[in-house]
DNA sequence: GTTAAATAAATTGCGCACAATATAGTTGCA
DNA sequence: TGCAACTATATTGTGCGCAATTTATTTAAC
């Protein structure tokens, strides 16, 4: 492609990749307003509903984030109760994050979202497998470049 | 699939989208070291260099944003003497921002970006181009359903 | 011509993202 | 044992993203 068609906005890849992860966040939005979760907050509770006990370490491997997104997010969470953050006495660099009951029965009233959500989307079952692989590489890509 | 499964997070087909588009403003944020510009910033000028002059609304469109993300962002640029943003006088409501010749001459330096970002995201012409389509798709849809 | 409804942009407040830096704790090794 | 290198998390500052609200202007109905 030539230099000056590459610099045209609706030639660019990516932007529509930006674009729609916005829009997904603004279709969780009211699903999780019921919840008073952020899209990233419901995220993390997923990761703990699954795991109970994670480090900040672990969760940022996991979503991609740090501990600059992370540790602020994690405070909130614990101020809603929903999760606890115990230093490891193994090593106490390390926070451990731990859902706690309150956070636990939350998943009860989440189990409805991703059924919700589906539906949102517009997109059938063979294209969401292909935005969920492709991403998956793209990620893998970047992430190892980062590396 | 079960509500059970739906919950779990490997199974989210979103939120590789979502890190994955983060990924990608981090891939750019070096390339764009050298314009002090940010992906956004970079974006928006890419509009305003195809068409010299927009009002803000025009711009959200575009980019599905809002006055509340444009109007500190163009104030930014503005700051930087790469956009003006003048009143229409047809419609004092209007805002339109213009690029100053400033602006337009990071047009050059902008040039190679698209080629060297391309090479860092690890996919084929065919998989970019899936990529796009489908998230014009996901947007398309998503955005009609906010109407 | 007034005025009510509609429209465009700006403002406010909160929650991400993340680079850069700081702090505290651990490990390895001379 | 002492201490340098490393690791995990926290903090700070900037820039989005967007809901909710406000301000200014235009349009349309009467």
């Amino acid at each position: 492609m030539k230099a000056e068609e590459a610099l045209r906005f609706h030639n660019q890849v990516c932007f529509p990749l930006y674009a729609a992860a916005n829009a997904v966040v603004r279709a969780y939005r009211p699903l999780l307003q019921d919840l008073d979760l952020t899209y990233l907050q419901y995220m993390t509770l997923m990761l703990l509903w699954e795991h109970k006990q994670m480090s900040v370490k672990a969760l940022g491997q996991q979503m991609s984030l740090d501990s600059g997104t992370l540790t602020p997010l994690l405070k909130r969470l614990e101020s809603k109760g929903l999760v606890s953050r115990a230093r490891d006495t193994e090593d106490e660099r390390v926070r451990l994050i731990a859902v706690t009951p309150a956070g636990m029965a939350l998943r009860n009233k989440a189990k409805n979202i991703p059924g919700q959500l589906a539906c949102s989307l517009g997109v059938d079952a063979a294209q969401a497998e292909t935005i969920k692989h492709t991403c998956e590489q793209l990620l893998a890509v970047l992430a190892d470049e980062q590396a």
